[in-house]
DNA sequence: CATTTACGATACGGGGCCGTCTCGTATCGT
DNA sequence: ACGATACGAGACGGCCCCGTATCGTAAATG
């Protein structure tokens, strides 16, 4: 009896398997795309397929419409970037490992691009705000809390300040992503992640303990 | 730019004249529609015509196109904004003001979804993007200089911080300039900007010196 | 009054994208 | 070999927008 709804996941394919590789294509050049300045708005299936080099019948025949493929394109965009490893060194050296990435992440055009043209749509279509968000941004902010409670627990970072970790975060990560985010053509120089965390760690203020004058 | 050769100002407008309240009104549609989400690309002069209850050929009579009536529409965002005034108090007091100048910009729709729309376009139309800079982010970062120059004057900022304002001015307006643009939907309570200030001021790290656990 | 320009509405040809469909070819399992 | 499916290419009707032009009406000058 070969009953139609096999529980078996192997449903056998019978034709010509798709080709992996023209999905892979299509995904990278709508990354392309959008670090060339497009907004989603200017991303067409049509104009995909054609800078793809893809018929246009391909594209519909994986994704239903332009959020779908949206939608695997933002599940990409984190596939390249590394965990950052906080093993050895001071918790200033750590801190200093965070606003690094973050700088070398508005170095590259397609990460800070990709950001940005989300930042433009997360009222208009809060699912793909969403994907974004549970993929790229809420591992980083993880990652980012666990440090801040290691610089707790050594001492290293006031603790009262862990009553509101997000507020923590949003003040670690301003300042870099400020300067990535909001004001293009601001230098990035190597040097501008140190300064960064002595403001972070230190404030603005004159400190009130007998270090320098 | 409606004089042939008339060096006077009084270029006698022959006709009927233009109804001014047309051109607010188009204006004040345009920064509804972008509030309520839409992103430049999604703008069209006929959904703009149709919007505002006006007739396209109206539209066109005063822009050529989209770009130029996009550099009106900017010009006309911060006409809303009354200079902050940093007259009594403390510099804490005036570091307050100004940051809670940012967070009641986040609460407002419409600066807080035209600086969002704006970032996705800076990359594509620089031109636009220098207009809005010069127009409304410029004004703001050099009332923000003269605080802090001020406050390096009276002792309340670490004077070897001025050697690079920029980074400064980054530092107070970037946490919670990330929080009200990055994170939707993050609370802005008022208690908030007491907190970003005392970031701002004193840092992550006990003041203290080093405290061993 | 006549003239001139503005206004809302709408019609016009042109062009791009939509989503589907049909080709001819290629590549799989049977 | 054969059927089934994927592939690139492109045709197709439909829709929306472009920028201009043409209505009839309204409001200013002379």
């Amino acid at each position: 009896m070969n009953a139609p709804e096999a529980p078996d996941t192997t449903a056998v394919p019978r034709g010509r398997p798709r080709d992996a590789a023209v999905g892979r294509k299509v995904v990278e050049t709508v990354l392309r795309l959008i670090a060339d300045g497009a907004t989603f708005g200017d991303l067409t299936m049509e104009g995909i397929a054609r800078a793809a080099g893809v018929g246009k019948a391909t594209v519909y025949r994986r994704w239903n419409g332009k959020d779908a493929l949206l939608l695997d394109v933002l599940a990409a965009v984190d596939c390249f970037e590394p965990p950052p490893r906080f093993t050895a060194g001071s918790f200033r050296d750590h801190l200093l490992t965070a606003v690094e990435a973050i700088r070398r992440r508005g170095l590259a055009k397609r990460e800070s691009a990709m950001l940005r043209t989300m930042l433009g749509q997360m009222q208009n279509s809060p699912e793909l705000w969403k994907a974004y968000h549970d993929t790229v941004i809420a591992k980083r902010r993880a990652a980012l809390a666990r440090l801040l409670e290691h610089g707790m627990a050594i001492g290293a970072v006031r603790p009262e300040l862990g009553a509101d970790m997000e507020l923590l975060i949003d003040f670690v990560t301003g300042t870099m992503l400020s300067r990535t985010t909001f004001r293009q053509g601001a230098s990035l120089d190597e040097g501008i992640s140190e300064r960064v965390v002595d403001l972070i760690l230190n404030g603005i203020a004159p400190s009130a303990g007998p270090a320098e004058p």
